[in-house]
DNA sequence: CCTACCGATCGGTAGG
DNA sequence: CCTACCGATCGGTAGG
């Protein structure tokens, strides 16, 4: 019984207590991530859990950090071995998409909830949430200046990006799978590609 | 100083106390409405509050239907005005998108939030907030099959119910009031009319 | 409609 | 990493 753990140790049960809270979060938003559900589903001290951190302000921030880093990797990153232009732009919008129907999480995409949770009040965690989202709309929307067609790059952006939210949606609050293929199909319309 | 009051005050205080809920609720989502502070900020006790509903979660019921019937009276109703199909469609939609803009309550559209806040739970309020939404969708459904034109009623459909979210997003994340405008364009863009 | 109260839980701290 | 504790607040009840 050694309650100093190594750095390597403490690390991986931060880890841990993160992993379990965007859980949580995707089920009942980042204000339901308690302290001491944490550390009842972890087993812990509600102390223990909260030492890691210091507020719970701190664990929420570290939350959609991770989740960033997550959508980062399975939509941002395979995107970028495609062309840039309509290419990288189609395959950002697919990969998210299907990131959106499928996060590997038990309640949905986390940033989508966290921008309607969040965006009626004041703070860190709305100020870093609002900024994510600015960066995904900044990518989309140079990628859309280099795809040609007879489109407007804001009115395309603003539809194109309507489209992830409604495929959580479907998905969440009907069960329909089918969401993600009908989002590729109106972003491929928006850019004026019947495909 | 009469703690029985005659049936119509308790009908005004009842009325009163949804009111300040669903400003609550378009802040801080359904779950922030607590019954003490409702209670303060109507100089009520909380049994005075709780009174009128039993729980909070018929407190939170009342609070959804008074919403459903303001987007009935502002959206739904003065569509009706139109001939069905294309006029009406567009009615509804743009009414819809104005009240997104302003839907009179200080944190945007309710409904927008508890379809996200809801969509991971199980309940009595989740189901609610899934039906008005079935219902809303079945309303535009029928107009689309109404319309002429060269598209598909369901995939018409995702895109349509899709702009609503989206505007909410762009007015309370960005301060984007030109997003109803782009929502109203991309609803013509989706039935074929480059209006 | 009130006062007074219940057990549970909240975020967080002291001290080890 | 723990126990033990803090004041505040939670939803709700008893009784009037």
């Amino acid at each position: 019984m050694s309650p100093r753990r190594s750095v390597a140790e403490a690390r991986h049960t931060r880890d841990t207590i993160i992993t379990t809270a965007i859980d949580i979060a995707s089920l009942d938003g980042l204000e339901g991530v308690t302290i001491g559900r944490l550390a009842g589903e972890l087993g812990m001290s509600k102390s223990g859990v909260l030492g890691h951190f210091g507020t719970k302000e701190t664990l929420q921030l570290a939350a959609i950090r991770l989740v960033v880093d997550q959508f980062t990797t399975h939509v941002v990153e395979p995107a970028l071995d495609h062309a840039p232009g309509e290419d990288r732009l189609l395959a950002l919008c697919d990969n998210w998409f299907d990131y959106v129907t499928d996060p590997g999480l038990p309640g949905g995409c986390l940033m989508t909830a966290a921008a309607v949770e969040f965006d009626g009040r004041a703070g860190d965690v709305r100020d870093v949430v609002a900024e994510a989202w600015a960066r995904w709309d900044d990518l989309l929307r140079k990628e859309l200046g280099r795809t040609p067609g007879d489109f407007d790059v804001d009115q395309a952006l603003f539809e194109i990006v309507a489209f992830g939210p409604a495929v959580n949606r479907a998905v969440q609050l009907f069960g329909d799978r089918s969401a993600a293929g009908r989002a590729k199909r109106a972003a491929r319309r928006v850019i004026g590609r019947t495909g």
